[in-house]
RNA sequence: GGCGCGGUGGCAGAGUGGUCAUGCAGCGGACUGCAACUCCGUGUACGCCGGUUCGAUUCCGACCCGCGCCUCCA
């Protein structure tokens, strides 16, 4: 039985899903003002584990991943940049397709952008005045009225009259209260704009969200999901937005991804240690780093190094040469690492264990591959279907330990002529020639494997 | 200060009230012309101090240390 840990209960819990048989999940996607980084890459892995599993075991999942695609920071940047926020938001949607595309993240069953939901937004908000938990602001602001909604707070453990004393003192005047967040924000001169009840404006981050997931999945569903940094207030926002205006529990399954640090330090552009994607892939091949993210459990903080990346390689590794050269077979052998690697899973998406006991799989199948025997090709069938569970192992495993020609280094062709003519070395029995060759090709990470069939290769990480 | 998380062998990283994590590195052996790949073997690990217990790394309490959130941030 599957058991997911809870943020909202702080602990592991059998999950039952509203229909049976049906999972709906939404989980707080990008604002693209800018390129996605690692730890953008860690929550879109994690919630592709977690889709592919529970896929896996015969759920039927609506997985919604919103865009936003109005903000601030948006604004700013394209104003920036000289270009229009479509533009800028286009383009970065854009990218953020690449880069999933490349780490094998299988892309959401819904991509909402706020932008095409104003009109839910609108009436989202409309509702919340009605109710008395939001009010318009003699500045065209509308706030939302915190302290009338009684559970604020209840998701990451706040206390209303804590954050009060807490709060920064605002030159913001129009609230009735400093806790009081915005809900629609009225849009300054030249600004993108649309036109609401209370003049033209936009909508504020947290509103969207309860807008598009109730309109995506309805008012109450199963799982939520988003990074470290999205409890509070994001997601107490979307609480007492939703409960406030629903009536009724938002969401049963409260998820968040830990956070990505680099060399042990918290990543942050004040840092000056900010990874994009697409940095960490010209230095890395994609399914390594997906495998670095998918070998931390999904709520510890992992930390990006060149010690990590490289173990990461090196793990991977591993199993590309336990599958190199074995012919599959189309079923999978009569034995428990199916079972013992869903049972992993099952305890609140455990990938350490589970890829542990793919690793126990691997020597089976190295075993089995040594000996001759049958059960190699079925062994490695059922590596290989796990695998793909955590979007891992689907390439040939001869392209990925040969990794692809640089600029700079020894092709493809020149590795494989320099193999023959070592070949022509040991028949005539000149080893100090045959090892020249081959420390020629150490010394550029091409390393040599002998075997009856002939030579094979890989360049090390 | 409030809320939350964590301290596991050289490193990474799971887990458990009393036999094994797993991977990398190391050491010994097999294979090999020598290697590599692979296989076999190999480690007195659980922050500190008390308590509960026949027995605690695992439960409870205190303490020390580290981290995250409390402001836009995945």
């Amino acid at each position: 039985m599957l058991q997911i840990y809870n943020t909202l209960s702080k602990e592991k819990a059998p999950f039952v899903p509203l229909e049976e048989g049906k999972i709906k999940m939404y989980v707080c996607g990008i604002t693209v003002y800018d390129l996605c980084h690692i730890g953008h890459a860690r929550v879109m892995v994690a919630f592709d584990v977690i889709t592919r599993y529970m896929r896996s075991q015969g759920w039927d999942v609506e997985y919604v991943r919103n865009i936003t695609d109005v903000d601030d920071k948006i604004i700013k940047r394209a104003a920036e940049n000289g270009e229009t926020p479509d533009s800028l938001t286009n383009r970065m949607i854009a990218a953020m397709h690449e880069d999933e595309t490349k780490l094998s993240v299988l892309r959401p069953d819904q991509e909402p952008r706020a932008t095409a939901h104003i009109d839910d937004i609108i009436e989202l908000v409309a509702t919340l005045i009605e109710k008395g938990f939001a009010y318009p602001a003699a500045n065209g602001d509308v706030y939302y009225r915190v302290e009338k909604f009684a559970d604020y707070g209840k998701l990451t453990n706040k206390n209303v009259d804590e954050l009060r004393s807490g709060a920064r003192v605002e030159v913001e005047t129009a609230k009735e209260s400093p806790l009081d967040f915005v809900l629609w924000k009225s849009a300054k001169e030249g600004e993108v704009s649309w036109e609401s009840p209370w003049g033209n404006g936009r909508p504020g981050w947290h509103i969207e969200c309860s807008a598009m997931s109730k309109c995506c999945l309805g008012a109450t569903f199963d799982i939520h999901g988003g990074g470290p940094d999205l409890p509070f207030p994001h997601h107490e926002n979307e609480i007492a937005q939703s409960e406030a205006a629903n009536g009724c529990t938002y969401v049963n399954t409260w998820m968040h991804a830990g956070p990505v640090r680099v060399n042990s330090e918290k990543m942050s552009k004040s840092l000056g240690n900010f990874f994009t994607i697409r940095d960490v892939l010209e230095k890395y091949n994609a399914e390594v780093v997906r495998f670095f993210l998918a070998r931390v459990h999904y709520r510890t903080y992992i930390d990006y190094s060149e010690d990590t990346l490289k173990e990461a390689r090196v793990m991977l590794e591993r199993f590309y040469q336990a599958l190199r050269g074995v012919e599959l077979a189309d079923v999978a052998p009569e034995n428990d690492f199916n079972d013992r690697f869903n049972a992993a899973m099952d305890d609140d998406f455990n990938t350490p264990k589970a890829i542990s006991v793919l690793f126990e799989l691997v020597n089976e199948l190295n075993k089995a591959s040594r000996e001759n025997s049958e059960q190699a090709g079925q062994l490695a069938y059922q590596l290989k279907s796990l695998g793909d569970i955590l979007g891992l192992f689907q390439q040939d495993p001869d392209a990925f330990l040969k990794g692809e020609d640089k600029e700079g280094e020894l092709s493809s062709d020149d590795i494989e002529k320099l193999i023959e003519q070592r070949a022509d070395a040991k028949k005539a029995r000149d080893f100090a020639e045959s090892d020249r060759i081959r420390d020629e090709l150490a010394a550029q990470s091409v390393i040599l494997k002998d075997s009856r069939e002939g030579t094979t290769w890989f360049r090390e990480a």
